[in-house]
This record gives structure tokens, C-alpha cells and sequence, in this order.
DNA sequence: AATGAATGAGGGTTCATTCAT
DNA sequence: CATGAATGAACCCTCATTCAT
């Protein structure tokens, strides 16, 4: 039991500090040598932990859904306003994006990096996640056509997603605000939302 | 002339092949190789169009820009309306995005692959690009601080940027309709919109 | 330890091999694959010694130049008498040579193929060497002004480092012989000396 | 004959440029490129006047030794004394290599350049001028052995022909000093002639 | 459980040379 | 005469991965 938790811990941050290696430089021109810099363990003692730099890839990835999905669930479970349930969701995804830099880097912006049966495990992972997000709006507007959600689902996941390429805590503001503002954007609109909306969803989270 | 124009049309079109092969393989993946198999130029031929794999990357950025910019200005100088400047803008985006799905997916996906001079030049492009769209905003909501309109700028953009993960003509619609549907989104928000908003706007563009 | 020296070793005869490689098709026109080809060691088995094909043509002149400068501290540290002197430089200097043909040719032929840090290292041994052979012609003739050892200095590093284009030991006699014959013919000329001058430096060495 | 002579101009133009270019980058690092710059030549124009760039060093190597072989016949025609005569081959020499620096070091530096054919020419002409040099040195010490005039005349050689790698006439003074003195070193040894020796000799050139 | 040593398979780039015009 | 365009053959170097220890 010890060895097997010895051996969790070692390989949990070898992927802490690979994926940090790897939102630095990009999956590609990271270089397994670079991750054994950064850890400090022999390069091919890296292989004793992972079989090759795909499922490193992969383990990153999977941990990354595997943490969102299980908060997620925990926050929607006896939440059933629409609105509020969508809420919880951007704020989930922002919060855990912000506090897993990193790792949500490479999540949004290595998705085809894997090949494979890894490939596929994210992919259905990723479309679970999407199905959550369209359910949740088709909710909020049963009228909507499939192809309406799907356009709507998209572009909410673009507005969190992109936040990889932008967002800084210290000069954009904590991300509660940004979820806040992002709900309210999204459900609201922009322009009118800035004047009264702000008070009205503060409370979100 | 002739001379000239010829060298022009072959470096065009080894740059849109080169976009392709970017946009399938991702750069770092993407060989010279496979720029020479797509072009049918030899691999050291190339290099009589182009100084470095870098700067095919370059190229390539450099000209999505320059081109979206310049339409955008044809499109918005004889408009004031912000509303309506801003579905342009919109508009604009997304129709050079799905007319040029490669070029706009390496812009996208790829800003950082460039590094030193070529990188520097592609950003101040950039970011050029985002003070427009921020001054945009700003007439939209004169009373929203720098930091808000940061955060909804970079909102529109994931929106936009992020279909290049996503949207296909086929089976999500003409780029119009997704157009009109993103501008409504980001103006009025999600639900009520899709209840009277899409007739509203179909006539932005 | 063990370890250390294993691997010193290797590099060692890898350096051996790579100087007569060089020696033989000169620095520029010599691969990688051809000191593969000599050491027996695989193309990338040769980047875990040596960091690149400069720094091992910098590593045999540094060798060179370490020890040909350690043996002839040794050989003078006793010596005064400055034609004494200077006959054992002209001997440790050829001597070196002739049991390191290729390894000087290195160092006399490709001096301009070094660039940067490298080229300055080897520069700055290559000058301490000289004002050695200066200073000691400083002592045979006290009255000579600094433009005169200069240009005697080199006239005698040309006489012993040319050697490399014609000497072989078979067809033009031992080292020492030469060594003899071309101390008498620096310090006494060439023509009388044939006569008497042969025997009275027998004995230098 | 016009046309004759102003092809002829190009190629010695040519031939010149190249030789500083061969000189300062060294032969196989020098690029048909740098010449086709440093002559104002394009890359292709290049080959009407030389079949490769093997026959541009080849070009160059020739009509060095054409050059120096000429004056040296036409200097020592009327010549019988020895010394004297050993003084004007080593002044001719000198003289030629500080007005053709370039070419003469390409000439010393890159004597295992050429292959074939043109090095088997070339290497010729210099086996004529070292008999020449040891048919005059054993006309100086009838009694030495072929042995020691071979030695002696690479001696004398290396001397020369190492210039390439020092001199330079603003810090090191004329041509003809330096000729003088590497007669009078060569023929009566350091130390003592710097004394007397010095303008006994002045006179030989 | 861990590593030093080694390697095969490319990857970007260069360069002498050619050829149609 | 001269050149722009193009190419095949290398070349140096990198990197994920393995294996004996």
C-alpha cells in the first residue's frame, strides 16, 4: 500500500510537471528531456512511471475531465434552475481552469496531439462534456433546434476555452468575476448586461 | 511582369498548401516533407520561395491578417451604427475564417509557434486587430471600464476563434446564419434571442 | 569511478579517431557518419560525448595544445642554457608531432574552423605558446627588437608546423634527426652546418 | 579577339574574387553562392566561364605557379652565384605571396582540395618548384645527401609559406626586410646574424 | 526502482549543379 | 551570354525510446 501510494504521488507530479513543461513549450517541441529536467528524474526513469510521451499526454488529459466532471456533478446535483445549473457550470469550468493553468492549456490546445485509442477515450470524454453543456441549454430553451444548441454549446465552450491564450488572475481580475460576467454575457447579452445585469449575478457564485 | 506575377501565383499557392498541411498536422508536426509532397515542388525548391519553415508560418499568419484587416475596413467605413458595426465585424470574421478554414486554423492554433521578429510582427497585428474590436465595444458601452471590455473582447474573439474546433458548413449551417447568431448571442444573450432576435438580425449582412 | 574512466576512455579513442578522420579529409569535407564510420559508434552515439562536430575538432586541439605544453614545461623546468632551451622545444615540439600526425595536422591546418568561445580558447593557448618560443628567442639575442622575434618566432613555427604536409618518418628519418638538423639549421644556418654543426647538436636529445 | 580578351578579363575577375573568398572562408566552406556575390555574377553565370568549382581552385592554383615560376626564371636567368640566387628565389617567393595573399594562402592552405586530374597537374608544378629549391640548396652544400636537401628545402618552405597565417606588412614590416631576413636566418642562423649578418644581406634585394 | 549509454528514424537546411529561356 | 528556377544528395543534429546493469 505504501509502495502503491509512494508510486501515485511520483507519478502525480511527473504530470503536474509535464504538463506545465508542455503548456510552455507545446506538446511537440516539448522534449522528454525537458520533463526530466523539470523533475528531476533520469530520463528513462520516466518510462518506469509511463510507457511513452502520448499516454503522459493522455494522463494529463484524463485526470483534467475526470476532476472537472466529478466537481461538476457535485455542484448540479440538487441544483435544478436552468439558469443557476448553467451558472455552476461556467464557474466551474473557469475555476478549475485558473487553478489548472497548465494542465487546461493542453487540454484545449493539444486535443489532436493524441492518436489512437487515447485519442478516443478524450474524445468521448470531451463529447460527454458537450452533451452535459447542450442538455443544460436545451433546458433553457426547449425550443431550440439541435443545430441551434450545438452553435450555442460551441460558442460558450470558444468564450472559456479561449481564456488559455488571455486570461491573467493579477491584471484581468479573479475568476469569479469572469464566470459571473461570462454567465451573464451569455445569457444576457453585453451591452445592457454591464448597467443593471452585474448586481443580478453576483450571487451566482 | 509575367516574371514577377509568376513567382507570386507559386509562392500563393505553396503557402495555401503549406496553410493545409499546417492545419491537418499542426506545425511542429507537419514536415517540409509534406509541404514539398503537397506542393509537388521539390523539398529544396522550397527554398527558393522560402527562407525557413518559420517563415512559411509567417507568411501564412501574415497574410490572414492583412487580409481580414483590409476587408474589415471596406466593410465598416461607412457604417456608425455600433450595433451594426459590430455584426460586420462579426460577419467579416467569421466568412474569412470558413472561407479559409487552414490559414485561419493555424492563425488560430499556432501563435505560438513563431518566435523573435516574425512573432513580434504577428502580434502587433494581433493586437491591433483586438484594439478595434475593444473601441468597437466601447461604443457599445461607453459606460464599461478597460478591464470589462478586456474580458468581453476576448470573449468574442474565443467565440469566433474557437469554431475552427468545430464548425462545419455541412452539417452547422452558412457562416452567415452562425454570423447572425453570434452577434445576437454576444449582444442579447442566449435564450430570449432565439425567440425573436434571429429575424431581427438576419439583415445585418 | 569506474564509470568515469569508462567513459573518458571512450572519448579518448573517439577524439583519436576523429582527428585522423579529420586529418585525412580535412575538417570541412569530413562527416559525422565518416567518424561514425571510424569509431564503430552510431551517428547519435557520438552526441552523447561531444556536444557537436566543433567541439570535438576543439577538444583534440585542446588536447593537443595541453599536452605538448605540459611536456615541455617538464623538459625546461632544469634547462638554462637558452640554445639548450631552445633545441628541447624544437624537440618536444616535433617529437609531439611526429607521434601525433594527425592530431597536429588538426591543429596546424584547421585553425580557422573553430568559431566563438571555442576559437578564442584555442587562440589564447595557441599565443601563450608562442610568447614561450618569443621570450626564449628573447634570451639567444637580447639586442633584437620585438618585430625581429616576432618575425624569427613564426619563420621557425612555419619550419616545424609544415611538416605535416611532407614528413614521414620512413623516407626523411627519425624525429630526432630532424629535430637535431633543424635546431642547427634555426641557430647556425643552413649550409656550414652540414659540414660540422651535425655532431656538436647530436646531443641536444 | 575583342571577344576573346573580354571573356578572358571576366575570368581573371572572376578568378580573383574567388581566390578572396577561398582565402578568407576557406575552400569548402566557401559557397559558389559567396562568389556569385562578391563578383556580381549570377550563380549560373558563373559556370560558362568555369566547368565547376573544383576548376576555380584548380584556376587559381595554376596560375599562381605560372606566375611564380616565370618571375623566378626571369630573376635568376642571369644569376650564378648560389647565395645570391638563393636570396632572389626566397625574395620572388615572398614578394608574390604579400601581393597575391589571397591567392597564395588558397594555394598553401588548400593543396588537398583538388582531386583527379587537376590535383595530379598541380601537384607537378610543385614538385618542379621544390627541385628547383633543392637543385639550388645543393648547389650551396655539394656535399650533402638528398636526404638532408629535402629536408632543408621543406624547411626552407615551411618558413615561406607560413606567412599566410602572420604576416601582415603594416605591423610586420616590409616584404623585403622580411626577405632578407629569412635569407640570411636560413643561410646563417639566428642568434648571430641579427648582429652583423643583418646588413651583409640587405643588398641581396 | 532507477539510470547511463546507446541508437534508428527522421527533421530542417545547404549547396553544387543544371536547364529552359 | 546570362539568369531565374529547380533539384538530388548530403549534412548536422535531435529525440523518443530501449536495455544492460
Amino acid at each position: 500500500m505504501e509502495e502503491q501510494s509512494r508510486y501515485d504521488a511520483k507519478l502525480t507530479r511527473i504530470l503536474r510537471a509535464a504538463a506545465a513543461v508542455f503548456a510552455e513549450k507545446g506538446y511537440h517541441r516539448a522534449t522528454i528531456r525537458d520533463i526530466s529536467a523539470a523533475t528531476g528524474v533520469s530520463l528513462s526513469g520516466l518510462y518506469y512511471y509511463v510507457r511513452s510521451k502520448d499516454e503522459l499526454l493522455y494522463l494529463i488529459q484524463r485526470q483534467c475531465f475526470e476532476t472537472i466532471l466529478e466537481s461538476l456533478d457535485s455542484e448540479l446535483c440538487d441544483v435544478t434552475d436552468p439558469e443557476r445549473r448553467l451558472g455552476l457550470l461556467i464557474g466551474n469550468h473557469l475555476r478549475f481552469f485558473a487553478s489548472n493553468m497548465s494542465e487546461m492549456k493542453v487540454l484545449s490546445h493539444e486535443a489532436d496531439a493524441l492518436s489512437g485509442d487515447y485519442a478516443k477515450e478524450i474524445t468521448d470524454q470531451k463529447r460527454e462534456y458537450s452533451a452535459t453543456v447542450s442538455d443544460l441549454l436545451g433546458a433553457l430553451a426547449p425550443q431550440a433546434r439541435s443545430v441551434d444548441l450545438r452553435r450555442a454549446t460551441f460558442s460558450l465552450f470558444g468564450m472559456m476555452n479561449w481564456i488559455y491564450t488571455w486570461y491573467r488572475p493579477d491584471r484581468d481580475g479573479p475568476v469569479n468575476v469572469l464566470a459571473t460576467e461570462m454567465t451573464h454575457l451569455f445569457l444576457r447579452g453585453f451591452a445592457p448586461g454591464v448597467q443593471d445585469g452585474g448586481s443580478r449575478y453576483t450571487n451566482l457564485r
